[in-house]
DNA sequence: CTGAAAGCGCTTACAG
DNA sequence: CTGAAAGCGCTTACAG
């Protein structure tokens, strides 16, 4: 809208297109004199070149798109925060899109994001996400794509995740260590895969310490919030008294289940001790301190924009280059409610 | 990378690059049987036109630039999640930006999304930006510019806010109500507006209620963090120990103090109660629950996209419209800490 | 050191 | 109903 352009700079400075734009970009074959008058010129009147048409010639769009399944969450707005920074000291530019873990709105993104010509895709898999043809065409276009967190064990991508089983393994551990016996599971959704391995970390934690799973003490929170926390938490309390913690999927499940043993006035955690994992900014906000396990969401973005960066370069010198998985070091953070 | 264009299309089919491109964009003086073709056979090879050279001609990029000041922010990403929704349902992608709260990295980010050409901005103030000339910038080149939630009074442009005074006065006007006299404030750093109207409801309120004002009591936390409001909150107990209420300019601070009460097994509301701003999520997780007023972000969000779409329209149309400033409602939450 | 020209991949006014 | 051609605003190989 009411730009100036090449042209207008060339015409008013009398001098070629050609010149100016080389000017501009200080190719070395300019006189200095003429870089100057360009650059002054284009200065005063707040020239900025037109992307599209760089990238007409240039093919390269200096921006990537990112799926995330949830906006509003710490540790995914942490995962977005890496990436932006990474991408901004590499003069990338990110288009944000929020699959709200819904598998038809991830198929509409990654076409929306080809049709943008984005330079790469880096993207969580949403927990509805039951098929990957999506994700072949991404990789059929030769776009660099880069998995972070949730990602598909199927596809072959660069991805950046942490050990979910180990860490969840951990996690468990440390309760039994406690002297908890009785540990009841908040599992994630069926699909994802760290919620998989986070049920199967706490299940090899039970079998290594000789401890009997039941699976009546698994229950299952389809949205991961501290609502299903809550309400599960009622139900033990009021049907399984003898459970003596809950190693939750995630964080707001287990503040849930916090926020209803307060309330019931039941001994945090000499009664019931409660375990988290992802280690949001509130895990340490409320009474007890919830303890879990720290998952590095900035370093992971910083990773994934990495992968893709390097994956690109690849592309480009035409090497064809193994998929790499980078696993992140997760750490066990203990507050006061284990 | 390594797509199709219209020209290749044309030369399989044996068509004209005119009628490919008609085919597609269902122009009626191409025969239905032309259409079917084309449409079938662009499906089978999976073609994306190329956004950037369709720009070249529309001069419409489908792109809109977001600056927020935070990212790992409740509200923040309530906002975005309304824009992108809305932004969705126009077909509109959204390139975010992290300004960080720092004026150096907000002029750079609209420098960027100048270049990108992109279609508007829509952006949150940065507490430290202390002058407009980046904003003048926009304004300018007559692209459409939407404030939300921190705007700057002395731009004229389009707006979505609260009314922070009438928020703040209220918040005071229940603690007062609630038999509070001494009730110290947590208020935000010195720029923004919405800490200078939170600041100013709160006084009002105490003037209408007779009761005295004392700087004194007045606590700044610039970075609107638990910690400050933890650590003002220890130094009001231990030398401000007729202080029964705080009101805090964001829930953030006001957790922060209930974190410290909680631990000094202070009971709240009674010996202290405690106010917050915005309604975060975690404002409902904690124990005691925090009362606070609401914020409709996301609606916030909805509303910034349609205020930047009609003035885009009106640009279009040549039509030289006001700037509106739209007012949201905000609503007393009343639980447990007051 | 400077510039004319081709071309990136579309859209659309115009001709037939 | 179909197509040749101009042009959006750049970049860059090439000529002078």
């Amino acid at each position: 809208m009411s730009n100036l352009t090449l042209k207008d700079i060339a015409k008013t400075l009398n001098l070629s297109i050609t010149t100016v734009s080389k000017a501009l970009k200080d190719y070395p074959d300019v006189s200095a004199k003429t870089k100057e008058r360009v650059r002054a010129y284009a200065e005063e009147v707040n020239f900025t070149p037109n992307a599209y048409a760089a990238f007409l010639r240039t093919q390269e769009s200096k921006i990537i798109g990112v799926i995330i399944p949830r906006l509003n969450h710490y540790f995914f707005s942490n995962v977005l925060k890496g990436i932006m920074k990474a991408a901004e000291e590499h003069s990338y530019m990110v288009i944000v899109l929020n699959s709200e873990e819904s598998y038809e709105l991830e198929q509409k993104q990654v076409d929306r994001l080809l049709r943008q010509n984005v330079d790469g895709i880096l993207m969580s898999i949403a927990d509805s996400t039951h098929d990957l043809e999506h994700i072949n065409k991404i990789t059929k276009q030769n776009i660099p794509l880069v998995f972070f967190d949730k990602y598909s064990k199927l596809s072959n991508c660069s991805s950046v995740i942490i050990n979910d089983q180990n860490a969840a393994f951990a996690a468990v551990e440390h309760l039994i260590k406690q002297g908890k016996k009785n540990i009841a599971h908040f599992r994630g959704p069926l699909l994802p895969q760290n919620s998989i391995d986070r049920f199967l970390g706490y299940r090899k934690a039970l079998d290594h310490y000789g401890i009997e799973y039941r699976k009546e003490w698994v229950f299952r929170c389809d949205d991961i919030s501290s609502d299903e926390g809550y309400a599960y938490t009622q139900s033990i309390v009021e049907e399984h008294p003898e459970i003596d913690a809950i190693f939750a999927v995630a964080d707001m499940p287990a503040i849930g289940a916090i926020k209803y043993l307060n309330e019931q006035k039941i001994e945090i955690p000499n009664q019931i001790a409660v375990m988290g994992f992802s280690n949001w900014k509130i895990a340490n906000l409320i009474t007890p301190g919830l303890s879990t396990i720290n998952q590095p969401g900035e370093l992971m973005g910083k990773k994934a924009f990495e992968l893709f960066y390097t994956e690109l370069q690849n592309i480009k010198k035409g090497v064809i280059a193994e998929k790499q998985i980078v696993e992140l070091e997760t750490d066990l953070i203990i507050r006061n409610s284990t």
